[in-house]
RNA sequence: CGCGGGGUGGAGCAGGGGUAGCUCGUCGGGCUCAUAACCCGAAGGUCGUCGGUUCAAAUCCGGCUCCCGCAA
């Protein structure tokens, strides 16, 4: 097939290779290339890296819904005239002039079992609610966010102590033979479009950095889904003695303790007391101005205090 | 020139002109039914690199280099 691929992180790179390898893909969008890092260094979009060493053109409008580039790409889109529009993590809502382009439309990677997670943040947001199971979902790209008509689904457990970014890279994976077979089920006619139950949606929203922040007065069960759900990006944090400190991944102890939430319980494996009184372990965390180690080799180093408080 | 922190024995840090120190790990020994506990002892460092100031530099000054956090 002649497929326009849009995407944006590192999440899409795994699908577009794999529809390289098995198709035609004659244009990429990604978003445009923003100043990062120290400095102040533009830095290529995952998909834009994939795709220039893969020599497919490579086109970066600011928008697809209105301006001067929206026109642009319309014209381009309507040049190549692809079979299908393959979208996975683009991060720009397409207008329907160009949903209804393809012959076959434009066909979504979502990073979710939908209609539950729709939305931006998937992945971590179904870890922090302590789900047993997640998956992926191709999707005919509808008007709403994420709510077009469902097409395959790859299912995967999420066991007890898989951080977001575990769960990101089987989803990736998942997510590259999905769209595979969903595009190859689409040409033989082979799949029923389901309509989703909106009444079991929900939605996974851009996670900002205040939401990043660990709150000790959860129990502690929730302390640690939030921590692994946010790990290693963008990463839940708290404050010790005023300085910014993320915590990457925790452990759960059956240790209780009657010092207020968020008191550090030992000053040698960093036990910080919950909300139901228990503690957990912040065992990977990473100092403000330096670098990710063993919360337990922070500790030797910092010379903590017992009972003083985390988060301020 | 976006803001900022840092490179000190295996790890995490302190010291800030004149015997290199702390917590931990490692090795040996002791105590113990036992131990990640405790006690005794030991090994292990050209203090990132180059140059300058000085009687004397890890420490002050300058260049270089590497690492990292924030912001975006």
């Amino acid at each position: 097939m002649n497929i326009v691929f849009m995407g944006t992180p590192d999440f899409a790179v795994p699908a577009l290779k794999a529809l390289c390898e098995n198709h035609t893909v004659s244009a990429v969008f990604t978003q445009p290339d923003k100043p990062k890092n120290r400095g102040k260094k533009i830095q290529f979009t995952p998909v834009k890296e994939f795709a220039v060493e893969k020599n497919i053109p490579v086109y970066q409008p600011l928008s697809l819904r209105k301006g001067e580039d929206a026109e642009q790409s319309l014209k381009i889109l309507s040049e190549i005239s692809p079979d299908v529009i393959v979208v996975a993590a683009y991060g720009q809502i397409l207008p329907e002039a160009i949903l209804n382009l393809p012959q076959y439309g434009c066909v979504n990677i979502h990073a979710s079992l939908l209609p539950q997670y729709r939305g931006a943040a998937p992945i971590q947001k179904c870890i922090v609610d302590g789900m047993t199971k997640s998956g992926v979902t191709t999707m005919m790209m509808a008007k709403g966010l994420d709510t077009g008509d469902m097409l395959l689904k790859g299912e995967v457990e999420i066991f007890d102590t898989m951080t977001a970014g575990e769960l990101h890279d089987k989803l990736c994976e998942i997510g590259a033979e999905l769209i595979l077979n969903t595009l190859d089920g689409l040409s033989k006619g082979s799949i029923t479009p389901e309509k989703q139950n909106d009444e079991l949606s929900c939605y996974a929203p851009v996670i900002t950095k205040e939401m990043c922040r660990v709150d000790f007065t959860k129990p502690m069960t929730d302390v640690y889904n939030f921590i692994r759900g946010m790990s290693p990006s963008p990463c839940a944090y708290t404050f010790i003695g005023g300085k910014r400190l993320k915590v990457y991944f925790a452990e759960k102890t059956d240790i209780t303790s009657s010092l207020p939430c968020g008191a550090l319980a030992d000053e040698k494996n960093f036990l910080v007391v919950c909300g139901d009184n228990k503690c957990i372990a912040l065992t990977d965390i990473m100092p403000e101005g330096s670098k990710r180690m063993k919360g337990q080799d922070f500790l030797r180093g910092y010379k903590a205090e017992k009972g003083m408080t985390l988060g301020e």
